[in-house]
DNA sequence: GCGATCAGCT
DNA sequence: CACAGCTGATCGC
């Protein structure tokens, strides 16, 4: 079947809004996974979480909130959706699905799906730590939602799925930054932050400095959305810690700032952060990031870097006098996503980020921890499996790395040229593809891309 | 003029 | 390179 008519009648898409579906999935309101989302939207409902639902019409203004169904978190919803098989035209099938909280940014979650297509699970962006309080919740929830199912196709967050990528919990991150501060007292501080995300890390600074936090006008606009009532401020003269746009964050705005106040930038990531400057060859302050900052170790040859040790990810870097970097993350490490796959046990499962440079396929390193290969651990799981392996196979996987489907059509008909390796091999350098959203949507017979 | 899309940049 | 985002140019309406 043509790929344009296979996508007239999807069943349901998560974080994909071109081509047609029956209802629509939100994981969180983060820009690359709302691509082709406007205020203007009318193609169907969209369910997400109510903090989402609460925030999403200060990102889209004049949206027709009808369209809104908030589902909120460890319960099971049912929907009825028409049937996809033609020789049932005017029929009925049910769709269950759970929102699970997936501690990336607030309001973030993920979905569990049930149907006649299996088990399905979409992490969208999530953080996977083990120790806190809400992690251990979150593991709960999800266990408890799991506990009569097998998981037939995990979609993950495959952002950081790469050995070198080790960092600390948030928590012990944040606490990282409250360090720098505090061994800076006469200095004022500016830490580059998002839209939305993060909002921890100030609440951790401003409770353990008893100290209100700058922010810029529509962020506390966002903070107030989120119940955040008294800790945030957009009066200079209340606070010496700013939180700023990212994308104001430079050496430059840095140096400008301390000709006037001494004043250190403090950029929490799970990547390492490189600026302009350094590219053009400016040595870095210290050698705390030395390898972050040579281009040559991160620019993939053939991906044989992947396996690289990367012993800086995890502590406070310094690579310029004034800016300090904390690997402070709302994205799953390598260990964590370990610990997340040997939880979930899926048959198989996808990386749903396409956009990194260095993307690999989580099979490569996680495949022994999938189907078959499980089938000691997964016993007691027997029977239920048996039963859906039988159903199963009407689930293929889309990425955008396959040939020939819908991705590749669309970035064909757009002039553009996929370069690199395909996804055959376990890492695959698209930049061509970099700016396509995280997206998926179950087909007519089951098929998710 | 407006929204959607894209290039370029941080 | 880019966690996610902004700005400005361009195109079609």
């Amino acid at each position: 079947m043509p790929p344009l008519r296979r996508m007239e009648k999807g069943l349901i898409s998560v974080d994909r809004w071109t081509g047609q579906s029956q209802a629509y999935f939100l994981t969180h309101l983060h820009s690359d996974h709302t691509q082709g989302l406007s205020s203007t939207w009318a193609k169907g409902l969209i369910f997400c979480s109510r903090l989402t639902a609460k925030l999403f019409p200060f990102k889209f203004p004049n949206f027709n909130l009808s369209l809104l169904r908030v589902l909120d978190l460890g319960a099971w919803h049912s929907l009825s959706l028409l049937s996809p098989s033609p020789s049932a035209s005017q029929s009925f099938i049910t769709v269950e699905v759970m929102a699970i909280d997936a501690h990336h940014c607030s309001g973030a979650v993920m979905f569990l799906f049930r149907g006649e297509f299996g088990c399905l699970l979409f992490t969208g962006d999530f953080r996977w730590e083990t120790a806190s309080k809400r992690a251990k919740i979150g593991r709960t929830m999800l266990l408890d939602a799991l506990k009569d199912d097998v998981v037939d196709i995990l979609y993950l967050d495959n952002t950081y799925c790469n050995p070198s990528y080790i960092f600390p919990s948030r928590e012990a991150a944040a606490q990282q930054v409250v360090d720098i501060i505090v061994s800076h007292p006469e200095h004022d501080i500016i830490i580059g932050i998002d839209t939305l995300g993060k909002e921890d890390l100030l609440l951790h600074i401003s409770r353990a400095l008893k100290i209100k936090i700058w922010v810029w006008p529509e962020r506390l606009r966002t903070m107030h959305l989120l119940g955040y009532h008294e800790i945030f401020t957009t009066k200079t003269s209340l606070t010496r810690v700013r939180a700023v746009p990212r994308y104001s964050f430079s050496i430059e705005t840095l140096e400008g700032l301390n000709t006037m106040r001494a004043t250190i930038g403090i950029m929490p990531s799970g990547l390492p952060w490189v600026t302009k400057s350094l590219e053009r060859g400016d040595k870095p302050f210290g050698s705390l990031l030395t390898s972050h900052c040579n281009k040559s170790k991160w620019s993939g040859n053939g991906g044989n870097h992947i396996d690289k040790p990367n012993a800086n990810l995890g502590s406070v870097g310094r690579f310029h006098k004034y800016i300090y970097t904390v690997p402070y993350s709302d994205h799953s490490c390598f260990t964590e996503i370990e610990d997340f796959i040997k939880l979930v046990q899926p048959t198989s499962m996808k990386g749903i980020v396409s956009s990194s440079s260095c993307y690999v396929d989580p099979m490569y390193y996680f495949g022994c921890l999938c189907g078959a290969n499980q089938a000691v651990q997964r016993s007691l799981h027997k029977h239920k499996r048996k039963e859906r392996d039988e159903r199963v196979p009407a689930v293929c996987l889309r990425t955008p790395f396959s040939s020939g489907g819908a991705f590749a059509e669309s970035e064909r008909k757009r002039g553009r040229t996929v370069k690199g390796k395909h996804s055959g091999t376990h890492v695959s350098r698209i930049s061509a593809l970099r700016r396509i959203q995280r997206g998926a949507k179950i087909m007519e017979d089951g098929c998710l891309n």
